[in-house]
DNA sequence: CGCGGCCCGGAGAGCGCTCCCGCAACAACG
DNA sequence: CGTTGTTGCGGGAGCGCTCTCCGGGCCGCG
């Protein structure tokens, strides 16, 4: 293959010239060349490859307004993208998805609210397609510039203005059954017997921590008074959330923690204060990060979701959108995928 | 701020036109105001203000050359890029660096050999004025392709075709001193009193593996045997490395492990055959990765590494070098970052 | 009061591509 | 054999911007 690391590269121009027919015979065959000859086709590709054309796609994106490429926007404190292979799962389940439909990824860091005005001014230039959007918080004032813009944008898990799942969405989301997991953990905390399950919550900013939470209360045997105590999703907090669950209600006999995270900062207190996991204390944690939940002492009974099939899903559906007529008419739907209780040795 | 979400934007001519002036005064505006009367300049600012002007990009790449953006580009099997938020941190930084220089930050993770082809044409078009590349393999064909494309690319980790580090480069690139943290794990086992120390390398074709596994050799003890068996820096590695080496050396009393992860893998073998942390046996891991190693029981001492300024620094050397007169020469310079002891509770 | 220099602003030529339109050439039909 | 339809390709306009000229005003100085 040719190079051209100074010099200018070839343009349809040189193509064109190269191969006898015109620009626009060119740039029909680079465009899937309907309604040109074979040989004709034949003639220019051979051209195309000799010279190692390759489209300028800035050129192409003047004229065409579409960028084949989106935005994926992560706005998460330090504290939560350092220690937690969350996005870098999700990001790749969204990658695999854009690379196959030959789409861009523009990665957004939100590193402090002042970066929002660089954020909103770089989606309304026109770089980006559409966007993907993570881990929104009451007042982000993303959704308010993707809708302002008018840049079709899919979120992932749900915004926290929104309605519980089920209620009409309003904007285009996907998430885990963050409820139904919880559901699932208590409803086995029950099952093997424990009547004094408490329950230590994410923040209480975020939707996946409060659709756990409501979960929590749902699964929740009737004869077991509720005992919640905030983290916020870090081991240090879960730490913090066991001791004072500790002093309030040392009766306990399980705890279903809303992470992982949490869930091993839970499991140093109780070693600390010599409860043992499971016989004393039974101890269920949400997302199944292996890295953690598996290396856990002991191994962490905890409620598997499918985080890279929802990123898949995010792209898949925001893709669907911008093909479908280059209308970007992104129909507000929410789409929860399952979640299962994977069983180890903490409960 | 006026809104566009389906007419179309308003141009440089509209705004010129508003303003009472050319395009390109308000182009001149627009880009600095260089050479414009305050008067004026304040009038086009007006304009663009009442108009919601922002600037095309791509007719401004098309005539420039220049994208504002860079490629980051990582290369890394699942298993790793999972259970590791290393490239979280790193690309945390680049996105730091890249955001002060109002350059933007496409992601491309190769999945497989195939996708080779795929980034190659994505360089070659010119989406991108530079590229971040990341833990490449002795055989991996990026640096090929980015040599013959001719575009400016900073590696993050030493190159495996590179002669170790304080040699000739002929590539830039940015690492952590690998041997020297190995030293100190080491030389720190050896003033605790350990006389058998033992490695757990990682794999035998990344040079931060190899480079761990030279400062082993290096500070190991005159009279102490090596004793080294390979994992890949996971934990599951680490788990079969340290059955291995107990079951070959089981005089041994003390383990550097090239990973935190492979420590924690370790840490359960340990366990599991009864053998105490840190009295019968001391582990000193490599990396810091803090949701591991304090999390881990005991916690770990291990060789820290600054990772998000490593991304820092990668950025930094690239934006350099394309910026210089747009020249694009990236003097071919290995920057070592320095590596420091933290001492927990596993050595 | 006149002239050279300087500074500000305008006109215009592209950057490389797509896409609409129009013109051939040929087949088919009355 | 003229007319219409169909298919294949070329011409040309224009996407929105930057940047190089160039001209016109205004100053200072003689």
């Amino acid at each position: 293959m040719p190079e051209h690391p100074t010099g200018h590269r070839p343009t349809l121009e040189a193509v064109a010239a190269r191969a006898g027919v015109s620009r626009a015979t060119v740039s029909r065959v680079v465009n899937g060349g309907a309604g040109v000859r074979q040989l004709v086709a034949d003639k220019v590709r051979e051209a195309v490859a000799e010279l190692g054309y390759v489209p300028n796609p800035a050129a192409r994106t003047l004229v065409t307004r579409r960028t084949g490429a989106v935005a994926v926007i992560i706005a998460e404190p330090e504290v939560r993208i350092f220690s937690d292979p969350f996005f870098s799962q999700q990001v790749r389940g969204i990658s695999k998805e854009l690379n196959a439909h030959d789409t861009q990824l523009v990665l957004l860091l939100v590193e402090g609210p002042e970066d929002y005005e660089r954020i909103a001014r770089y989606l309304a230039g026109g770089h980006v397609d559409g966007a993907l959007a993570f881990s929104l918080h009451a007042d982000d004032p993303l959704p308010a510039i993707a809708t302002r813009i008018g840049l079709p944008t899919v979120y992932g898990g749900r915004p926290a203005w929104t309605p519980a799942p089920g209620g009409p969405a309003g904007v285009t989301y996907v998430d885990a059954d963050n409820r139904g997991g919880a559901r699932l953990a208590v409803r086995h905390l029950a099952d093997r017997g424990r009547t004094r399950i408490a329950h230590i919550a994410g923040p209480g900013d975020m939707t996946s921590a409060t659709d756990r939470l409501d979960g929590y209360r749902d699964a929740l045997p009737p004869a077991c008074p509720p005992m919640v105590a905030e983290g916020d999703y870090t081991v240090e907090g879960g730490a913090r959330a066991m001791a004072d669950l500790l002093e309030r209600h040392p009766e306990l006999d399980a705890v279903f923690a809303a992470s992982d995270q949490m869930a091993v900062g839970a499991l140093r207190v109780l070693r600390e204060r010599a409860r043992r996991v499971p016989q004393d204390v039974a101890l269920v944690g949400f997302d199944d990060m292996r890295s953690v939940a598996e290396c856990a002492d002991p191994p962490l009974t905890t409620v598997h979701q499918d985080i890279e099939g929802m990123g898949r899903m995010m792209a898949r559906l925001l893709l669907g959108a911008l093909d479908r007529d280059r209308g970007g008419i992104l129909a507000p739907t929410s789409l929860i995928t399952p979640t299962r209780l994977v069983r180890r040795d903490s409960a």
